[in-house]
RNA sequence: GCAGGGGUUCCCGAGUGGCCAAAGGGAUCAGACUGUAAAUCUGACGCGCAAGCUUCGGUGGUUCGAAUCCACCCCCCUGCACCA
């Protein structure tokens, strides 16, 4: 077998990605051999987003550095609901819905890590199937038994709900965190698993599996917890204007999920590339070391935007989005031939093509159908402010009758191609029908 | 069940009869500046190109006029009671 890496523990931690570990430092030997880890995923769309990613890499380093990973997908847990640290009781989704996302999310997951691998292949599990079957009353006698109410209380994942005005729990969600102690007794007793990582508002859930593992088998495990990412400026991470980043390709295109991590800012660019990339710590402080020295545009982002477009969608989907970029942002879009446009719209550039009757529609409302804004008065500003050009040309507010002048053949990319640019980043490709 | 508090535009949160499409903050979008940054400044921010139209948990009412008053209903929170 090959041997474990032992200074592990300490890479993780010059990326900053140890939030919070049980056994007072005894982790590190224990980590002295091959282990069994695992780390949960909770079905509650049918895509994980980039929030995921930071756990889901981490097993990957598990795994590199000689652990076996389990990626555990929460067939049962989705269906109760996660309450740690949420501000209100969530609604559930039917057991149809959540047995699809499941599958979904297995399938996903599994890119991230290796089947193939001896002694720490990797292994994917539902904890549906120790739990479906379980009676009520066998789940409070072996179970609920060993968890203290006053003891739940206390955690600080849930007072937010038992404390706040306007805001209550269940005692399904209560309960959640007894199902997924049981996940990481289960896994233990059926695979030695011994190590449970996650968010750092998985800490209390860790805790309780940790101590039901011991109740219930005497068993010694260990729980660590990742940080969450943050940003400088305090606004929420892995949102734009255009809602959440997904894994998925087709929710997130390679492209918008490269443009993503492009406009990292300065303040983070640096943390991002030691959670998110398998560069050495040392690399990337040497990236920041260069970056420094240099004035203008740093290098950072665009190293991140490749690394981890790579992890996720692979050198295709890199090359997509690349290709995409560039061809959007060197300002040559005159120069594209036919065969380029083609090419941007299979790249996943947001695009379609215009009505036969287009004409008897505002500009405005075109543009608005296409998904370019939400209503048409971002629109209207926009063309008012000369922030709308179509085929690099500007196109003003007194154009919107006119759609088919805008649109004429004439003018048409390869003639049938409009690239439309609305603000300094939103792109559609239209094509002229027929 | 009883008592008290509450449900306002994406979020927080003002507003208790006309001056309200509804203060303020946040988020977001666009412009200037830049590096497809940050910070800052400017504009937008229910829908509509516009005239105008539709909103303040729901339904009905009072009124020339209601987010604001009344009635009933729904939902949430807190306490008490019931279950014991």
């Amino acid at each position: 077998m090959a041997g474990v890496d032992t200074t592990l523990l300490k890479d993780l931690d010059r990326r900053g990605l140890i939030n919070q570990a049980t056994g007072d430092g005894e982790l590190t030997q224990h980590l002295a051999e091959c282990r069994t880890l695992y780390c949960g995923f909770d079905p509650t769309a049918d895509s994980l987003h980039i929030g995921s990613l930071v756990p889901l890499l981490t097993l990957k380093r598990f795994q590199a550095a000689g652990h076996k990973p389990i990626a555990l997908v929460g067939g049962a847990t989705g269906l109760i609901g996660d309450p740690s640290f949420k501000a209100q009781e969530r609604s559930l989704n039917s057991p149809e819905v959540v047995t699809g996302w499941v599958e979904k999310l297995k399938r996903q997951v599994s890119q991230f890590i290796d089947f193939d691998r001896g002694e720490n292949s990797a292994l994917v599990v539902n904890n549906l199937d120790w739990t479906k079957d379980l009676s009520v009353l066998d789940f409070l006698r072996d179970v609920g038994k060993h968890f203290s109410v006053n003891n739940m209380v206390n955690k600080e994942s849930v007072k937010q709900r038992l404390q706040r005005e306007g805001e209550g729990i269940s005692f399904t969600e209560f309960a959640y965190i007894l199902l997924q102690s049981m996940d990481f007794s289960e896994l233990y007793r059926r695979h030695n698993c011994t190590l449970q990582i996650g968010g750092s508002d998985q800490w209390g859930n860790i805790t309780g599996g940790v101590d039901l593992t011991r109740r219930q088998h005497r068993g010694k495990v260990y729980g660590m917890t990742l940080p969450l990412v943050t940003k400088a400026d305090g606004s929420k991470f892995g949102k734009t204007e255009s809602g959440t980043i997904w894994l998925d390709a087709s929710r997130t295109s390679p492209y918008a999920f490269y443009q993503f991590w492009l406009n990292t800012a300065d303040a983070d660019v640096y943390k991002f590339l030691r959670y998110f990339t398998f560069l050495s710590v040392d690399e990337i402080e040497a990236i920041e070391g260069v970056d420094r020295e240099r004035a203008g545009r740093p290098e950072a982002q665009s190293i991140l935007a490749r690394e981890v477009t790579r992890l996720v969608h692979g050198e295709e989907g890199l090359a997509a989005a690349e290709r995409i970029s560039r061809a959007l942002f060197s300002g040559e879009i005159a120069e594209l031939s036919a065969g380029d446009l083609e090419q941007l719209r299979l790249d996943g550039l947001p695009s379609s093509s215009l009505p036969a009757g287009f004409g008897g529609q505002s500009l405005i409302n075109l543009l608005v159908e296409a998904g370019m804004a939400p209503s048409g008065k971002p629109v209207k500003d926009a063309l008012g402010r000369k922030a709308v050009l179509v085929n690099g040309e500007t196109v003003g507010l007194e154009s919107n009758a006119e759609p088919q002048s805008v649109f004429a053949p004439a003018r048409a990319l390869a003639d049938r191609f409009f690239l439309v640019r609305l603000g300094k980043k939103k792109y559609h490709l239209f094509e002229l029908a027929g």
